[in-house]
DNA sequence: TCCCTTGAGGAAAAGGTTTTCCGTCGCTAG
DNA sequence: CTAGCGACGGAAAACCTTTTCCTCAAGGGA
């Protein structure tokens, strides 16, 4: 199909309309001063010609391209679809489309991401990261503002918004306080994660403000569940009395929830159990389903389009980090205890 | 950062080394006839400046603008961003970028990134559906090549490229027969999906031409964890003598495989079992790790972006359906049988 | 009656490259 | 000595819109 016809141009419309190119324009986007009249009859000509204006010759123009850059790490797009949505609700979907570059965890490439879209003068870029690891920035000068999404940038003198791992994780807590829960213990990701990191501080600030105290050490692991079977094990082996346990992801949770099984405890009856996520096919396959506290990336993705639009309108984006918090999920896994 | 300095265009460049815009052109992109030390003095004067050359000035003269459209219809990605790579892989991923449009699902979205897409005169578009039912082609004149991949376009004159569902099932099934297991059992989605068609045609093809056939009729149901525990369970309940199930989806063989456990059956000792996607987070926290039917959607991505370079190249796309075979991953949950 | 204002639409520049077509210079060969 | 050629690089058109003046005509007020 489409065998190569010429292109139809502003110019065809104008001969078919019988008015200038400047009018045409101006009857195409409603502007300047035009009898109502010639707008329709301009705008019927476009119509029966299938005339589509050529963004590229306007951006030209306008200096404007409405489009920008994601660059997303994560392979898999868990993290990074959502903000991606979020941003082109912020941006307007039906204006601004979005380049999206996988760099695949590679420097290089995303080097050449970075160059390729600066030729092809978008107008921002979003780098959306992978857990939330603060990440250099992005290398070479970018002369475009650019708004770093769920991993900060290393640099403070960047645009950043990030989740409230901390809140987030205070969040799970205090609902598990809340069905009766007094004995809980975290079983969570690698050590050094700045949102294990995160998660363990707010899991400790909340309870402290209870007055209670963890059961035990932080379990510090993988993000696997055979991570989470095996701590569960070990856990009710160590700690017999726990009664509720804040998993630092879906996967985790749910291997725990598996591993608690295999121990003889119920879920939710003798142990309440919340991960991190919100995963869908992680916790509505969990058995129980899996109280999860949702990081919410497309509010992220929002906030973030949000800030790039308004640098790109004012030119220059403001520095600094900003925070979005997260939700509470709640499902069959975290119901009040019985007794 | 970035105060709006006025863009160093090909004319500074072109002063500042002392020679034409044109000899700058030909300088950078190696066309012309200079010498060699011009265009030293010309790529040293572009260093200096910082100077990044427009695409979009360029696009306007060559009306080719290296880039494409990328139509998805599953928001999380999991089919589409997998065909996104194989896409960029065979358009040259540091030439062409990709404008990702996700439908959610909405017809007039659809259309509206059609003409949005169209507007910024894309080289061409790349549809990828979710399951593999064919779809209504893009509405509207579309005037640049389009690629239907994973989903075909229900008007065979279009150019899809599909995953020879059919084949995987054949393949899984066969796997099954090779490791020992005679009486094979099928746990699918939703009768009538046109995958779930194919995965039964390609079930029954191999059984038969292994003289053997299904035990039962095929389990028709959801494609969800909840309906494989159920299935696993009234399975073995009717046909006690099943030693393999071959699983329409991983999150049907998870489920199948935590049903079988609950029922007193070990896998792979007593039943084999083998998904369809080869969806890690799924496949490998299944117990034991399941082996699955990877679609190898890549690969679809891959056929689907080389097509699409010839037909811009060539201008038209050439109609047809293209099959792309999948690849077993074998993993422990189909074991041989000890005995 | 004449000037001014307002409405409608045209002409042309601008935006940043690429590419084609020429011109010039320095040589070489006849 | 001159015609001709090769090497190098410049001038300008082309790509497609948008936008800024401008012009022209008609109508209104003094």
């Amino acid at each position: 199909m489409a065998g190569r016809q010429p292109r139809v141009g502003i110019v065809d419309v104008a001969r078919r309309a019988g008015v200038s190119v400047g009018t045409v324009s101006k009857a195409l986007n409603g502007r300047g001063q035009l009898r109502p009249e010639t707008r329709d009859r301009v705008r019927a000509a476009a119509q029966e010609l299938g005339f589509v204006p050529s963004a590229v010759a306007a951006s030209l123009h306008s200096g404007r391209t409405y489009t920008v850059g994601l660059i997303m790490t994560d392979h898999h797009g868990r993290f990074s679809l959502p903000i991606l949505h979020g941003a082109e609700d912020a941006l307007g979907w039906d204006e601004t489309l979005a380049f999206v570059c996988d760099t695949r965890d590679d420097p290089i490439r995303e080097q050449h991401y970075v160059r390729s879209l600066a030729r092809r003068r978008v107008d921002g870029i979003i780098v959306a990261g992978r857990r939330t690891e603060p990440r250099p920035p992005l290398a070479g000068a970018v002369t475009v503002p650019v708004v770093y999404a769920f991993a900060r940038s290393a640099d403070p003198a960047d645009c950043s918004v990030v989740v409230d791992e901390e809140g987030g994780a205070a969040l799970a807590v205090q609902h598990l306080l809340r069905t009766g829960r007094r004995r809980v213990a975290h079983v969570t990701g690698p050590h050094g994660h700045a949102s294990v990191r995160a998660r363990v501080n707010g899991t400790s600030r909340a309870l402290r403000e209870a007055g209670l105290e963890l059961a035990g050490e932080p379990w510090y692991g993988g993000w696997s569940e055979v991570w989470g079977r095996f701590a569960a094990a070990a856990l009710v082996r160590e700690h017999p009395d726990v009664d509720a346990i804040f998993c630092g992801s879906d996967a985790i949770g749910r291997g725990v929830a598996d591993g608690l099984r295999d121990s003889g405890r119920r879920v939710p009856e003798d142990i309440a159990l919340v991960g991190v996520d919100n995963w869908l096919p992680t916790a509505e396959g969990c058995r129980p389903a899996l109280t999860s506290v949702d990081l919410d990336l497309q509010q992220v993705g929002r906030r973030a389009g949000a800030l790039l639009l308004a640098a790109i309108q004012r030119g220059g984006t403001e520095p600094g980090t900003h925070t979005v918090p997260c939700r509470l999920v709640v499902r069959a896994s975290s119901a009040p205890a019985a007794g």
